[in-house]
DNA sequence: GTGGTCTAGACCACA
DNA sequence: GTGGTCTAGACCACA
């Protein structure tokens, strides 16, 4: 389920927050849930623990998951109100990732599409 | 107009890079403008030399300008055609940041007033 | 094994690209073997780290090598498929030296001794 | 006949020196004719006149052409003999890139139909 | 004047 | 320990 990319530019921790987040985001982790320890998860995935807590850390600065020290980490259920500034982060990466990609000629029919398919991923809590 | 920030965890040369991606986008530098020399650039910015020369080379490669030995670096007119498996990564980077804006909430009609602003500021130049 | 001629007009960095290069070819590094770390590379060889990373970092745009950050360098399987792009460069100058060899005597037997050379060398592995 | 590309990272002077060349090669310079004069051709090709010299005196040097003091520069008939050291040249240039193209798959009979097609080109005056 | 290469050396992020 | 970035500064090739 988590697979890493151990030779990608992108660091591992960065790469288990990616991936975690996503689970989240498509309710894969329901909210409250326990993610799995940092020790066990270090050996599931033969790396090392610090890299683990670390992406936990970063995890839980974001507002993804919550711990409850002696417990572990449980997925937070995200308030989606008070969300702006990360939203506006997110604004600005949308402009300069569309803009690049307008400009090498990708359609507008295309751009359309994405949105639908991420929609449908992402949606699925919304309609339960 | 290439204002920088030093503090910022985004390397200075990927920040060049960058800026002067959306400069030409934007059609501000048209093609086979000539950009500011390696060094006039370094002093303007008061950075080394060396940290434009990374940003120039990465641009070349990217396609975005071209450089003339002796002469200096140019914008470079980008053929829209094979471009396709830029286009691919950009579409992956489109659907991550997608998915965490509209779990987040972004709406969809927030996302497409953004497409409709980017559209502006990249097609300006081909509807002259 | 990597002995650099810092007297050449070819800058060491590139010679650096080839001569690595080649011990790829020649399965002299076998894939996924870790490449001497930028710094350990730097001190056997007396020249400058930042030299030996700019050869690490042109071999990883080619295909060659791939990058684990703080881990090290190693050698890539190479994809025998979609290279069509730098097939075509490899022709072009393929034309351009055999036209002078021919043009200076060379015989088409020599040169059919010069391919079956290479073969045996950058075939060794697909023989085995 | 002569058409540079002044966005090539070929030195100006060096794609002179090889345009010029395979004109000879092709016999479409013939052997003593006269090469236009450095300021003509500067002067069509809208280029500094040093560098036209520059490319000449390379051409004298590697044996293509010479030089008759107050009448011009003429087409060499090259020695077909006496090529020992630049043909061993050659032939290590050969080497690395029929590596590099046997490597990233370029197949046999795709090499053999260069060499044949270059011989056509090059053999012209073989024949007459 | 313009880009290209290289050195010496510092400091940071990641594992 | 390993790669990544950056500075200060030198020297070369090309136009």
């Amino acid at each position: 389920m988590l697979e890493l990319d151990l030779r990608s530019r992108l660091p591992i921790y960065e790469q288990l927050v990616e991936k975690i987040k996503t689970l989240i985001m498509e309710d894969v982790l329901k909210a409250d849930e326990q993610l799995p320890s940092v020790r066990t998860l270090a050996q599931e995935l033969t790396i090392n623990p610090n890299t683990i807590q670390k992406a936990y850390k970063a995890l839980e600065r974001e507002g993804y998951i919550y711990t409850v020290k002696g417990k572990g980490n449980f997925v937070q259920k995200i308030e989606k109100g008070d969300q702006r500034e990360k939203l506006m982060l997110l604004k600005t990466e949308l402009k300069k990732i569309l803009s690049e990609a307008i400009y090498l000629g990708m359609g507008k029919d295309e751009i359309l599409k994405v949105i639908e398919e991420v929609e449908n991923n992402v949606g699925r809590d919304q309609n339960d």
